[in-house]
DNA sequence: TACTTGTTTCAACGAGCGTTGAAGATACGA
DNA sequence: TCGTATCTTCAACGCTCGTTGAAACAAGTA
């Protein structure tokens, strides 16, 4: 392939976010990863300052690219929207697209650091310090494009939507099969051009209807 | 309260419960667990097995209530909507409502047992072969009660959206706390109310969406 | 009382864990 | 060429892990 040779870093980093997203953070020893990247043991707390440290790293590292890439296009769908009301279907594109692209287009490893991002957020541990610490400030200004989208929406809807919103993308992000095996075959979880067909449709709808549901509160 | 006194079993069971849903699997120690119940380590082996045994009877004891209860709800809204086509929200209430009722009148390790199943649930690792092995009949039977709801979606369509909606609910139940930070304390993901004004809503408008979408396939 | 069955205690096993510090290698500027 | 900063190797530390087998205990039956 002739890539510039990987760094160590590099090395761990790939061999953790793989390996992470299979058996989690305390399912995985630093030497299974440190023998799956080909490098010595004590090289993680040489560049990383221990497991902890380059748990974080894995997460950060394309945290920072799907941020920009998310900011891009909300800016861009701004643009084209003229008037200032932009559509639910875009703000939620603009958050899903950039997920969907690197899937299918970019390196494998986008899969494995998805399924990793799946079980983070769902886990009473990291879901909230963690998550947010990468994510809060780009996820907040989905959020006011939201509320701007649906106006008529309260803010308590448009937070409690883009939680299930969230909740899922990121089972599907998972891809743990079970999919799979409900439909018999007939879906398949990592399908990723299936879920680009409905995961928007299903998020739109569902964000249009929660804002349009009788107000009891 | 004067109940039946705990068996070892149950003590077992209820802090093994309660460290899962924390810490998972691999982050929580039996030491920890036997001390949490104040019981020897060595019963965990004489009376499940092993670690993983003592896993296993701790998603099977709820899921068994969970299942039983869901499938009488499921029968009883059969009986009620006379036709022979549910709508899809009876079909949504049936399926969710029996947790949101455990939630909010039983006993507070309900809360603990939603959560692991949120996190097992989205693991690569237990997802597909523990979460079949206790709910997959049961599943089977609202996917095809929700597809008698839709009868013009495709069944792709319904399967990927019994996966969106498992994935709103999943992360709901984690509880994460996530939700209370990005919206400043105005929402709080303990609050089962809300949750309930809200879920069925937006899965409901969401699975129609998805029905109703223009079809590329 | 003696025996049986089910349960609990105790002490220990071997294995794997994350982390550390000192020694070694490497490459680069003076 | 030497010195220095960066990176890598190696061996070991103390600790916790899940599991086990033998012994102690309790309760019910004969």
């Amino acid at each position: 392939m002739a890539r510039p040779r990987r760094t160590t870093k590099e090395k761990l980093l790939d061999a953790a976010e793989k390996l992470f997203a299979r058996k989690g953070y305390h399912g995985t020893s630093l030497r299974t990863i440190t023998r799956a990247a080909g490098v010595d043991l004590a090289l993680v707390n040489y560049h990383f300052g221990g497991k902890q440290g380059l748990f974080e790293a894995v997460i950060d590292r394309r945290g920072a690219l799907l941020n920009e890439e998310r900011l891009r296009r909300l800016a861009e769908m701004r643009r084209a929207a003229e008037p200032g009301y932009p559509s639910t279907e875009a703000v939620v594109s603009a958050f899903f697209d950039p997920i969907l692209d690197f899937l299918e287009h970019a390196d494998p490893g986008w899969h494995s650091y998805f399924a990793l991002l799946a079980e983070v957020n769902n886990s009473p541990v990291w879901g909230k310090r963690l998550m947010g610490k990468t994510f809060n400030t780009t996820v907040k200004q989905f959020i006011a494009a939201l509320m701007q989208s649906l106006p008529e929406a309260p803010p308590e809807d448009v937070y409690w939507g883009y939680n299930f919103l969230t909740g899922a993308l990121t089972l599907s992000l998972a891809e743990t099969g079970r999919l799979d095996v409900l439909s018999g075959g007939l879906c398949r979880s990592a399908d990723v051009a299936a879920l680009r067909a409905r995961l928007g449709a299903f998020v739109s709808a569902g964000l249009r209807g929660l804002a349009r549901r009788p107000q009891a509160d």
